[in-house]
DNA sequence: TTGAAAGCGCTAACAA
DNA sequence: TTGTTAGCGCTTTCAA
């Protein structure tokens, strides 16, 4: 079909259909929404019509008319990172099952880009809104506070959500990671982290809070990126981390990514996991638990997130004020693994790591 | 701010926007999409007032008046694996710069799911679309032929697409891995496969025509499951292969994360990749290269279908049959690496693979 | 360079 | 149960 053709097609309306179906347009309107307020029989002449013609109904016509849409926003930082698509996959399955639809939006880590999004989200009039974090610019803020539909900001707890928020602590998280490995017998801990986000950067107080408390807090056994995280990264931060801080006994990753890399370049120079490196990642994804060694890591509730961010905002639009707990904390969990399982006793000198490290 | 303020706002309008800036509707109108067509005087003050009342510009009127929006429509049947986030990626990098922006739908592997989508896209007037694969339902296939916009399938090639189309030829792709690895001195080839949606069976269907010209086919050695790929999935399909054909050398996995399960699998029992097992994957995700040993995976170039459908798009809908080559093959390129490196000379017995298995 | 008038296709409100 | 009327907020068209 040549191009000419497409933009000839001139799509039918609802008057197009009353008419094939001998109602009125209202009619034909209440068919589409409402069928049980409808005769039978009208209601089949309307079908036959709709179909005879091919009829779609006019979003935007729908929408002005009603000064609403059926459209739930998602925005996200990133689709990369399957802790967004977990978080999405649960909003689907609750959506999935209503009259609404999900419209995703990815800001790639920019509070600016945010910004845009979010506007052009409003512009469309969602039904509801659901945004990862906190940390919104002061503009992005503003617009979401005057949405005039529900917003439910995931992925964190803290005070005062713009609306309704469900979520975890990250530092806390961190801080059970890092106890854990204290607690298994590693001396000298270190962290690695990329992106940077807000929550990664939360992540790494965790680690320095408890490790400070513990009295092992070393500046050197710190190394983090700006650079988007991946396996590939998680074998350079070690690489760099085992340079200079050689006496490193255990790692954790602020991410799966980086421990599943940092595992696999520790396999590779012959470090001995959790012998010589205890390992500890961040998400629980799925595969790090089917490593070899199989990798300790914090469960974050990613999909039950996304589960109960589309419930809260449907219960909300269905009745606005309805929605009881609104700002929830669904805590972690954290999945002890063959990476940290330390076997008792006295422990190699950290020179293996030299050893390790010889090509 | 309760709910009920929420409902009362009043977003402003183009009409208040002009009243504020004294001047009619459609300077501000023109200010916002033409600003080089309006006076200088009069454009200050249109920016001026639109600041003062944080005007947001409804969609649905625009839509509605102008009769198209400036939505990309994006269809893809899954937003986990990250095949399809990577051509998204490609997508944002060429629609970002320009004034469309895009919208995800997922179908979730479903061919119905896919049209009630398609219809949902439609109805919105988007600006173009972009859908994965070749194999909608006809009642689909219709809705996209009739569409008044471009549309772009992606991630195959084949004849006769609906109107533009990017990809690869997915048998002649697993064609080139397999015979890599018979060409490597693996004699008794394997296949592992989930999901099986349409692109996977046609990778299948190239494994088997290469294996049966080799005289290397056993269906024995093929073992494929309609769950979702995983990495753990891929452990518990190269145990069912062991199980039932051990004498297996090699096998062609058709996703990365089946041959990342595979390997860590094939570690735990002690059985020696590359020379007693043969792994190869497919897409190369960026894990794969990271793994130790490093595995061997056919590149798909995802990014690019996603840059060139994009690109292919807002061309077209800047001058409709503008586009010169409407349907590319991107081809492939297999990344050889450790997994399938066997070194030269006999190979140990098969019944190496028996040992392995033991507990 | 600016504006007035006339819809775009639908739904809310009310009436029958 | 169905219909009539009057917009929703913007853009197009034509005129000034």
């Amino acid at each position: 079909m040549s191009e000419e053709r497409k933009g000839d097609i001139v799509r039918p309306t609802l008057a197009d259909v009353a008419h094939e179906a001998d109602v009125s347009a209202i009619t034909v309107s209440r068919t589409i929404r409402q069928p049980h307020i409808v005769a039978e029989k009208s209601r089949r002449r309307v079908e036959a019509a709709i179909e005879k013609l091919g009829y779609i109904p006019d979003a935007a016509a729908s929408a002005l008319a009603s000064r609403t849409s059926s459209m739930i926003g998602l925005l996200v930082p990133s689709l990369t990172n399957n802790v967004f698509t977990d978080v999405l996959r649960g909003v689907y399955e609750v959506v999935e099952g209503s009259r609404y639809f999900v419209q995703i939006a990815n800001s790639r880590y920019s509070a600016l880009k945010e910004e845009t999004l979010v506007r052009a989200f409003l512009r469309q009039r969602p039904a509801g809104l659901i945004v990862a974090g906190f940390d919104q610019t002061d503009r992005g803020r503003d617009m979401l506070n005057g949405a005039a539909c529900p917003v439910v900001q995931v992925l964190e707890h803290g005070p005062e959500p713009v609306d309704m928020a469900v979520g975890f602590h990250h530092a806390e998280a961190a801080a059970l990671a890092t106890r854990h490995l204290l607690d298994s017998g590693y001396r000298r801990p270190g962290f690695l982290a990329a992106r940077m986000d807000p929550r990664t950067q939360r992540r790494m107080r965790g680690f320095e809070r408890t490790c400070r408390d513990a009295g092992a807090l070393d500046a050197r056994r710190i190394v983090t990126t700006h650079q988007a995280s991946t396996v590939g990264l998680g074998r350079q931060l070690l690489e760099l981390l085992l340079c200079q801080a050689p006496e490193t006994d255990a790692i954790f990753c602020a991410n799966d990514d980086l421990a599943v890399g940092a595992l696999m370049e520790a396999k590779r120079r012959r470090i001995r996991v959790p012998e010589d490196l205890g390992i500890c990642g961040f998400n629980d994804l799925e595969m790090t638990r089917h490593m070899y060694p199989a990798i300790t890591s914090v469960a974050t509730p990613r999909f039950e997130t996304g589960r109960q961010a589309a419930t809260m905002l449907l219960e909300e639009i269905a009745e606005p004020g309805s929605v009881g707990r609104r700002n929830r904390d669904l805590g972690v969990e954290l999945m002890v693994r063959e990476s940290t399982m330390r076997p008792p006793g006295p422990q190699p000198a950290a020179e293996t790591h030299a050893e390790g490290k010889a090509p």
